[in-house]
RNA sequence: GGAGUAGACCAGACGAUCGCUGGCUUUGUCGUUGACAAGGCUGGAGGAAAGUCCGAACACCACAGGGCAGGGUGCUCCAUAACGUGGAGUCACGGUGACGUGAAGGCAAGUGCAACAGAAAGCAAACCGCCUCGCCUUGGGCGGGGUAAGGGUGAAACGGUGCGGUAAGAGCGCACCAGUUCUCCGGGUGACCGGGGAAGCUGGGUAAACCCCACCCGGUGCAAGACCAAAUAGGGGAGUGCUUGAGGGCGGCCCGUCCGAGCUCCCGGGUAGGUCGCUAGAGGUGUCGGGUAACCGGCAUCCCAGAGGAAUGAUCGUCGCCCCCGGUGCCGGGUAACCGUCCGGGGGAACAGAAUUCGGCUUACGGGCUGCUCCGACC
RNA sequence: GGGCCGUUAACUCAGUCGGUAGAGUAUCUGCCUUUUAAGCAGAGAGUCGUUGGUUCGAGUCCAACACGGCCCA
């Protein structure tokens, strides 16, 4: 398989999914994000990112959007593992580079690979 | 050169690598349509996609026809599927000008409103005045009448100026000017414009006050709506069964034993979820013709996003644009400071993301181009 | 995506038919009290969301915009 792939079954899609995990979940807390992960019973991970309105206009969550999931297709950790993650952006992204987020980003990777 | 004004235009470009998503197609697997996987070709945000301020298409609901209520629009003619939009004009206002702005019908239909000030705020009236008559009488005061020129108040005070006239005055009379109504002539489809005559002195403001007049409008919105349809609960029908035992448990079968009033099938509504609606259209581009124009018609040609926690991205390289700093060989302008030019380094690149689809409006915002106007300098 | 509502003092709200913007809480000052609280008296604090327009005059009427909130599967 493609390791630089990120296709419909690896992302979260269901209202109900977003919130049986944000019920059950774990949470972790950093400077611009709110990562919340759990196991699932499927051979993948699937990822969500939350981006609220009070980050900014359409533009600019789309592009949050757009830097995060480029993150998780290149790094291999959703193959490995079968987590559901949901990432919370937090509104100090603003006075933030892409190049903060991504340390915060590996951090976690760190923490929950292997 | 500066300031301004109107119009049309672009929305950084190219390449490489890795990705997302729609369509078509080839191969393989399962195999009835079809589904999945791999590969190839190809399409993939805007001028405002935005705000949701109007108008439509489309869908469902309601509806014999007409009226009332309610809402909207409001100079004229034209355009259009329609509009509160657009075009061309009229009038008024602003600007030296190019040009811009205008909810621009009706307060001589009715009703209402106008704080404070002022005598008086609407159709007549009179505070200080002015004039006159009577009484008291030194000055002057009191009372009756006439008057609206002057003063004062106010945002606004009942046509303006001049002459005549008068006791003082007044459209009381006259001349000119402004306005109203009626009428005639000419131009224009029309709003209206130009000219002549008569009347009467003139009946103020506010309709984004109620209202009157003319015209228009049924409601809800793709989360409209149509179809397929789990799980669970419950509804209807048929069959079978209730101690003569349906059905279930004791690993499969029979016996046995235990629990025991339901069990089986069909139908309809309908949730999660899915599919359609979903992009070929009042479409784009070019050209010819009609029209001042908006726009309309003919012909040719093209297919140009369809997502659904929501697709257009990331990284690198080259070039182009803007800003800042440093240097200054040549050249140009300037008395000079300096500016342009050239080289090197650093930074930046606006407003903003389709969500059923169109026609507009409004708001946000980067850039250069062209026409025109005014001002200044030179020839 | 579509529909609807609101914005007035630091806070919560009134403001009729356009004519000098009010109330309560809070703050400050004084009185009372040994002191605080309570009570009494007084004071300060307003671009009425913004910008235009109508009007002599706008919190109020009209238009555009900004911000905040609610509903519809």
């Amino acid at each position: 398989m493609n390791p630089q792939v990120l296709k419909k079954e690896d992302k979260l899609r269901k209202r109900y999914e977003f919130i049986t995990l944000s019920e059950f979940g774990e949470k972790k807390f950093y400077k611009n994000i709110i990562i919340i992960y759990r196991k699932n019973d499927l051979s993948n991970s699937r990822i969500g990112i939350t981006v609220s309105k009070k980050v900014g206009n359409a533009v600019v969550r789309n592009k949050i959007k757009r830097i995060i999931r480029e993150f998780f297709r290149k790094s291999r950790m959703l193959y490995n593992n079968n987590y559901d993650i949901n990432i919370i952006v937090r509104k100090k992204i603003k006075n933030c580079d892409h190049s903060d987020l991504k340390k915060e980003l590996e951090l976690f990777q760190i923490k929950i690979g292997k």
